[in-house]
DNA sequence: TCTCGTTGTATCGCGTGAGGATATAGCCCA
DNA sequence: TGGGCTATATCCTCACGCGATACAACGAGA
């Protein structure tokens, strides 16, 4: 499938857009982008521990999101977690996608994809 | 183990998207394709020839297009060109895909995406 | 305190796919 | 008749999604 480059400036992949979707207000462990990504699409798309892990060693190394020092109370602490939170470079590859998706938005209604057809 | 199916209603890729919009209204030959493509993008988009054919290899093998027969006036055509059509499994995907890209936006503007942030 | 299901992070291995590089050939014009 | 563009096609590499798997900490109940 997609995009490519750590580099680049390419499409991201509908993963990587909606992780970083889910880390734009706050920060969040692993496990909680999973449950927020699920709720987000209305359960569409249930991101699995490989491909979150793997798409946030990858972000980590290319800067979009990095790893947050801070902990919750500790009466509602969990040791195991890791927190992460969008970095300014996430912010902007975030917008870039939102144009391209907005663009993309545009060429559907254009094209008239989202009303019935026959045959 | 899921082969990724060949039925799949996954995302699209962005690529095969543009070449199924591309393709949406007429047939083209290959190469008009990515002319379509780059021109409907803004150059956004520029297929690259690997890219371009091996999209249309695997769009024929899952049946979202099909060759088409039908050459144009002697005195235009191009013995080298190839002519491919969307098939019905074809314009269905674009409208899934279509329908997912709808919802996608709707998340980009509830999250404010487009506009300024401060800070 | 032991046990068990859940929460949470992490890696491996596989298959698919994007795209640069490359090959080949027909087209058109000077 | 040489050169640049059009056109199709394959090879190779690397990125990436994801199932399978492993393991540790958590919390609650017996």
């Amino acid at each position: 499938m997609s995009p490519k480059a750590l580099t680049s400036d390419g499409p991201l992949s509908p993963q990587v857009f909606h992780i970083l979707i889910s880390l734009y207000d706050n920060e969040l462990h692993g496990y909680g982008i999973i449950q927020r990504v699920a709720a987000r699409t209305d359960g569409a798309m249930r991101l699995s521990a490989s491909t979150l892990y793997g798409a946030i060693k990858r972000m980590l190394r290319n800067g979009m999101i990095e790893e947050s020092d801070e902990r919750p109370a500790p009466d509602q602490d969990d040791q195991r977690r890791r927190y992460y939170r969008i970095t300014p470079a996430g912010r902007d590859a975030a917008k870039t996608e939102s144009r391209r998706i907005a663009e993309l938005a545009r060429v559907v209604a254009e094209q008239g994809l989202l009303v019935e057809h026959e045959g």
